[in-house]
DNA sequence: CACATGTCAGTTCGACTGACATTG
DNA sequence: CCAATGTCAGTCCAACTGACATGT
């Protein structure tokens, strides 16, 4: 704002940071800010940590499966497997022995690399649950949960 | 997953979908599909749309102002502001009187393509609101606001 | 000077749509 | 045929860092 004092930064009004949306946004804005301040260190993003994780729990997924549940398209989901297969932290064959899925297994390298960054990235989820109420966090959890499934058709 | 039936699509296990920052993520990646899909028909795009409402209810406020509120940097905000501007939403003075900030305004056209759209993204919010207890709704914003404060430094 | 701001330059990663082949 | 998958191609918006000029 050209009238407010620069060590007393503009903060917008009530209308707008009291909508759930602007909320969502601002949580999600700073999770990943921090997430990101963690990996780079590691020289992994978001969404290659997010695989990592979901590939160490479920090895075997496939591109598509993986897109889903990192809720972009097949063909996001696609630039970030090749940049991990790139990377050598995980392995595809190169045909599909069953359908045209071909499931993604993490190397020992990227079992390694995802083992460098848990500690560090549990302790941001850490902060987040410490920072409310112990008793609502349950209920935080199925609200939010409750929220994506009433705008997802 | 090679061997689930694709009409059983893969669903990740509880360890990856009960965390804060899965369900922080899903909950952020609905909302931003249901607005993508409500203003593309619009011409616009999510921060385009956060940008004009924040200049309706706010005239006059500088880019880095605008950055700050969406949680972007001032180069990203610029990209931004240019897109309304080339568009014809908002004028920016040449020349900055007070200091270098060139505070921004919405035009007649920005205006109206902002009430245009109002609607359809409240709807969304509502949406959002009816999916979880009334009596509930207090404290998730507070939660939510408690979640983004710590985890910004 | 310090500091906030605006802006240019360049890069990058990931998001999208569209199209097509392949497999079951 | 149809549905799901993988992938190529192209586009795009917006995110970043770095650097620098300018104004208080």
């Amino acid at each position: 704002m050209n009238e407010s004092a620069p060590t007393e930064p503009f903060r917008p009004a009530d209308e707008v940071t009291h909508h759930m949306g602007y909320l969502l946004k601002r949580a999600q804005a700073a999770l990943r800010g921090a997430m990101d301040k963690v990996l780079r260190e590691h020289g992994l993003t978001v969404p290659q940590y997010a695989t990592l994780e979901l590939l160490a729990l479920h090895p075997g997924m496939s591109n598509a499966d993986l897109a889903r549940a990192t809720f972009v398209t097949r063909q996001s989901g696609n630039v970030v497997l090749r940049g991990l297969q790139d990377a050598g932290l995980l392995t595809r064959p190169a045909t599909a022995d069953h359908g045209r899925a071909r499931p993604a297994r993490l190397t020992e390298e990227g079992h390694a690399r995802l083992a460098a960054v848990q500690d560090s990235v549990y302790a941001i989820e850490q902060r987040m649950t410490e920072a409310i109420p112990p008793q609502r966090v349950a209920a935080l959890l199925t609200d939010l949960d409750r929220i994506a499934a009433a705008l997802e058709d």
